[in-house]
DNA sequence: TACGATATTGATATTGATTATCAATAATAA
DNA sequence: TTATTATTGATAATCAATATCAATATCGTA
């Protein structure tokens, strides 16, 4: 099995057992928009109306509401981060692993999005919210600008 | 004069210039929520909604839109920063300094605002920004949990 | 001061993303 | 199989923000 398969597996067991816990039920819309999301959006950053557009040429009959509470499952379940750049449209990605946990540089003209990590940032933040006696569940951080591309004045 | 009324007039010609610089006009309404703004809304990040209440007491005649308007208008001259804090309204705050710039932790529970200032952050994403040759515009960092005060499990 | 060009205002309608509603249908447990 | 409970898709509702527009205010110039 391929690493890329291995981790859509692992994936797939937490939303199960998110969906047993909760005793919510499995469904075919969720196992179609579950394969999509994870086959095809691995690393990006997609809107609802993206992936019900994506997901619709494939399973027509499906609702545009049902992808939007799906998403909202993936998120609450742990498997996806809800991301949000500016532009008023929730945004999607697949979460890789916990290891991978990343933040963001957004083109405001193109809308390229360079992902970064960085071990110094993280532990500062750790730090002043120790400090504050903050109980973090999570942050973000985003820099907005012009890409190499777009920036050549 | 004090320090504070001292910054209070820099902000206002800075406003004043943006508005001869943009063939726009002085006006009672802008004077109002100027004043009111940087009053009252210092170290705050009021909504729309709240500044218009707020204006509304001592000017009922003040529109709803005006506000808006305004508010926008004070970001684009800079002397104010607007802020998202994930609860789908637009905060906004007076500018201090250029050299007070700064971040916030934001309890989930209480809607407690906690600012905070990190140089080392500051560089490393200069740094980051430069290896990508990225030509930053502003950037944002928002820690969330719970304040001291909620988090006492 | 009066005039003319241009910007602003306030009320209201509209937009656009997201959420709620609900009757029909599907999934699960007994 | 049946009873219970959750889900679906269509559509209405919500809500912040923006657009529209006629009336009014501002401002440079005469
Ligand atoms: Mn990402
Ligand atoms: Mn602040
Ligand atoms: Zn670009
Ligand atoms: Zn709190």
């Amino acid at each position: 099995m391929t690493p890329v398969a291995k981790r859509k597996m692992e994936k797939r067991k937490r939303f199960n057992d998110y969906i047993n816990k909760k005793h919510l039920k499995s469904t075919k819309q969720r196992d179609i928009i579950f394969n999509e999301f994870f086959n095809n959006y691995m690393g990006k950053h997609v809107t609802v109306e993206e992936l019900y557009e994506d997901i619709k040429k494939k399973s027509p009959s499906i609702g545009f509401a049902t992808v939007y509470r799906t998403l909202k499952l993936f998120k609450e379940s742990g498997i996806a981060s809800e991301r949000n750049f500016g532009d008023g449209k929730a945004r999607y990605e697949p979460i890789r692993s916990e290891a991978e946990h990343h933040h963001h540089m957004i083109c405001t003209e193109c809308g390229q999005i360079v992902e970064f990590a960085n071990m110094q940032i993280e532990s500062c933040l750790l730090q002043i919210a120790k400090l504050n006696e903050f109980n973090v569940s999570n942050h973000k951080l985003e820099i907005y600008g012009l890409c190499s591309s777009c920036g050549k004045d």
